[in-house]
DNA sequence: TCGCAAGTGCGAACAGCGTGCGCAGATGCT
DNA sequence: AGCATCTGCGCACGCTGTTCGCACTTGCGA
């Protein structure tokens, strides 16, 4: 058989890391990421705990490999949630991915917290976390590049940010075209928005904000403000 | 002795369970939350890891005691802070106040994660926590309250904040005379300060931002102008 | 087609964890 | 002075992550 050519050996692997992986974004959603246990996922899938250690390295790797993964789905989440807006619509396009990432955020707690909380394992984030990671964060990058390509920008650029501030390569790969203060502009707001989010499902606002939504809202409209989309 | 009259077994009692607190903020600062471990903290105090429950109930009850004199000190900070600035200089005592927060979290990292991070426990946090958590929050209360007085905010609320967005109560008590836009303006900057501080520390402005200071202050710079303080 | 090497799973084991229980000694209160 | 309470200890249980040696299957090169 062609087809399974590199292996059908390899194949029965991946399908069984994908079962593993399946087993522990359920054990995920269910006790959180403090909680999930090598044991609790060998039993998921009916295997001997010692057994997972042939297809991962360790807990940290599981963990690694569920934080890839939540990147991914979120970036994808707010990638269809900005696809659905009108291409012209700077302010809708941003709107649109801040929400989504709100949503996504909102049915997937654990997995938000995962990426986006304290960091659980050692507390390094490794190397391969930084790939996906960057997925959702493009798709603002691009309204901000699309924005200035169209010069529908209007911001105004009240303090001053010195050119050091950013990294150029970053400004080069994922901002091109874009002024430095509308680029760190860019950058707060996307730690505003992860700022805001986290706030709400950490707790932080219990007691003192009493819709939610509403306010997330309105710190999303002050942002398309502040960002100069019309 | 008088001075023992309320029991100097308790006065013991309050001594084991400082010493405790001590260890178990040692341990913290050098494992982290996710790490600390009773028996360990008990072999720091010197003891059997039982008998430090006859002290806490539980290592939840622990991880909610280091909160709450996390949330504690990071309060202290921030008010420290604050109080070096000019009393009618809002501006510089907001910025003031931004600062300790941040050099703060930036000295003690660990426990900043343990209050800003994702909650550890069980998830849920304990009622007794939501007291000193307001510490640090009402020093940024009084700025916008004391600018609100002397009537020098001159803030340009674009989007317009529905009444019901934040709590009543929290208006009259830690707000009173501050018109509602203000209010979510000054909540709004608020969790911004944390989710900058948080994406600071928890690594995800590492390959964007440069200089991190540099870009705090901005942001900072960015809510000033925003509250409309001078 | 055969044989071997690699892959794969299992069970036992070790060290460490949080936590409950029963016992013993110290000690403040009456 | 005596008692009840407090405090600490050792042991135990069940859980965890991880390793190791053993068996068994099975794809692949000859």
């Amino acid at each position: 058989m062609e087809a399974t050519a590199t292996g059908v050996r390899a194949q029965a692997k991946q399908a069984m890391l994908e079962a593993i992986l399946t087993a522990a974004r359920r054990q995920l959603a269910e006790v959180g990421p403090a909680a999930l246990s090598v044991r609790a996922v060998a039993r998921d899938v009916g295997m001997a705990s010692s057994a997972i250690y042939r297809h991962v390295a360790s807990r940290d790797e599981l963990l690694t490999l569920l934080i890839t993964d939540a990147y991914e789905d979120l970036g994808a989440a707010i990638e269809t949630a900005e696809s659905e807006a009108e291409r012209g619509d700077y302010a809708g396009r941003f709107r649109a991915a801040a929400l989504g990432a709100r949503c996504w955020a909102l049915a997937e707690p654990h997995r938000y917290a995962l990426v986006y909380g304290s960091p659980v394992p050692g507390y390094i984030a490794p190397e391969a976390t930084i790939g996906p990671a960057t997925r959702g964060t493009a798709v603002f990058a691009r309204i901000l590049v699309d924005a200035t390509a169209a010069g529908t920008v209007t911001h105004v650029s009240r303090s001053q940010i010195g050119h050091a501030v950013l990294v150029p390569q970053v400004m080069h790969e994922f901002l091109p075209g874009v002024s430095i203060e509308l680029a760190a502009l860019g950058v707060l707001c996307w730690a505003e928005i992860f700022g805001l989010i986290s706030f709400e499902l950490f707790g932080h606002l219990v007691g003192s904000v009493a819709d939610n939504e509403a306010f997330f809202d309105a710190g999303v409209s002050e942002m398309v403000d502040r960002l100069g989309f019309g």
